[in-house]
DNA sequence: CGGATTTGACCGGCGC
DNA sequence: GCGCCGGTCAAATCCG
């Protein structure tokens, strides 16, 4: 009995043993497995650093080129023309450059070629603004992995819902991170626009989650974020105007990490552009901007509509002060001194006119109602903003991509024959602009972004009777 | 029944 | 430290 269970356990042990080393040799194995592994990553994250860095070298080879190319076209053009700013900006008001009006009609009705010159500069600057670090939101949709233009560059709660949790997980929790930026909040870009509706038709499929009544503002706020793609971080917050409950406003924040549907694209280029102004307009060194976000205020105006959209950043009204906000008021009649029949303007021989004019500087603190500023001195400030379209490529994207989605539903809406600007450079304008980074022909894509345009413009540009205030308040 | 909306509770930032 | 306020969550409710 003793030796049958002597054996039985010898053999067990030698069982257990050969197992070890079975085990033993598999470590090893696995071993040298994971340190091939190792150094195959190693080798594939030198060549992503050295594509990488190679990419960025290219980037800003081609940004510099574009801005040396923008000073030198208008250097050329303050030669031939020294009063002459690009887009008209602002001269009527100023009534002290009549004497170059025959000049600037020349200038601007004469050929096609001005037009498509301004057109291409246009395309360019957005191009190159799409390869570069800024984007648009559309861009995600070549580029996922690209910064986020409405974010601080170090900023990555783009990925992930919601954005607060992470990013105090980011600049908390997480060691490594260097030294939290300073309170650099996600710029937010703000459109004021004439609507009956409940919210904005954007294009995009919004989920509500959310109500409060914020102070200083009987009408409730709503809080929405985009569900075309679950996760997407873009919000959106809608109120009506305190003073005019006609008035809606509707403050966009983030970055769509999705293709945007066609019919959104317009709204999108026009938001992401502007906040892409904002963001990168206090840290450029060409830019006449000196104060973050403070002293600029672009304007355009429609004589059809007798409306006015102004872009101007400022800080938010009705939500946090402390966030950098940009807005797009729709909202204005064109003040009379806007958009007067002058000769200078280059689209007003007949009855369409599409003046693009520097109102003026304004800053707007918390609380305080949007008003028109004009300055004192408006043609040392249309030099200025002469040089802020030349040097700032998103300054140059800000306003393209307002005055498409502006001009677009105005031209639909109205049938009004257009001059100087030739339909197909309508069409290769608007197209670029509203289709952002794609850079395809999508046919549908231009069709739906005008079909937007429209439908935005006769929201936007309702001259409703006067509203019930109440009607709003629910 | 599933998705959207409503609404009170909760949390964090900020100013005093 | 405390209170105010903006923003978000999540259970309850609504609606097609």
């Amino acid at each position: 009995m003793e030796t049958k269970e002597a054996y039985a356990e010898e053999e067990v042990s030698i069982t257990k043993e050969g197992l070890l080393q079975t085990m033993k040799i598999e470590i090893v194995k696995v071993r040298e497995e994971n340190e091939k592994l190792r150094a195959t990553l190693g080798q594939v994250m030198k060549e992503y650093k050295s594509l990488e860095a190679h990419y960025h070298s290219i980037v800003q080879q081609k940004e510099a080129n574009n801005n040396f190319e923008a000073s030198k076209v208008q250097d050329q053009e303050s030669k031939k023309h020294p009063k002459i700013t690009i887009l008209s900006m602002g001269e009527e008001s100023s009534g002290t450059k009549h004497e170059n009006s025959t000049e600037f009609t020349e200038l601007f009705s004469k050929s096609k070629e001005k037009c498509t010159e301004v057109h291409e500069d246009l395309v360019l600057r957005l191009d190159c603004k799409y390869n570069g670090s800024n984007s648009v939101m559309s861009e995600n949709v070549t580029n996922p992995s690209s910064e986020d233009s409405f974010e601080a560059p170090k900023d990555k709660e783009k990925e992930t819902w919601p954005p607060n949790k992470l990013s105090k997980k980011l600049n908390g929790e997480d060691g490594d991170e260097e030294t939290p930026q300073p309170t650099v909040k996600r710029a937010r870009v703000s459109v004021r626009a004439r609507c009956d509706a409940p919210t904005m038709n954007d294009g995009c499929q919004w989920r509500k989650y959310g109500q409060k009544i914020a102070k200083g503002n009987p009408c409730p706020r709503g809080y929405y974020r985009c569900t075309v793609v679950p996760g997407c971080p873009v919000r959106k917050q809608v109120q009506r105007c305190a003073e005019d409950p006609a008035i809606l406003i509707t403050t966009y924040e983030g970055t769509h990490n999705h293709p945007l549907p066609a019919a959104a694209t317009a709204m999108a280029s026009t938001t992401s552009a502007a906040a892409s102004m904002l963001l990168s307009g206090p840290t450029s060194s060409t830019s006449p901007f000196t104060a973050p976000y403070s002293t600029n205020h672009l304007s355009y105006t429609n004589q059809l509509s007798n409306h006015t959209a102004d872009v101007y950043p400022s800080h938010t009204m009705y939500t946090s002060p402390s966030h950098p906000t940009i807005t797009l008021d729709l909202t204005k009649p064109t003040p009379s001194h806007a958009a007067p029949q002058s000769p200078f303007n280059p689209y007003n021989a007949k009855t369409f006119n599409h003046n693009v004019g520097l109102l003026g500087q304004s800053y707007l603190p918390p609380g305080s109602s949007i008003v028109s500023s004009f300055p004192p001195n408006q043609s040392a400030l249309t030099d200025t903003l002469a040089k802020a379209i030349a040097t700032n490529p998103n300054f140059q994207s800000v306003l393209a991509a307002a005055i498409t989605s502006y001009v677009g539903g105005q031209d639909a809406k109205s049938q009004v024959p257009r001059n100087n600007l030739s339909l197909d450079h309508e069409l290769k304008w608007g197209e670029h602009l509203a289709l952002g980074t794609k850079h395809n022909n999508d046919p549908n894509a231009m069709g739906v972004s005008r079909d937007f345009a429209t439908r935005s413009s006769s929201l936007f540009m309702d001259p409703s009777a006067p509203m019930d205030k109440a009607k709003y308040l629910s």
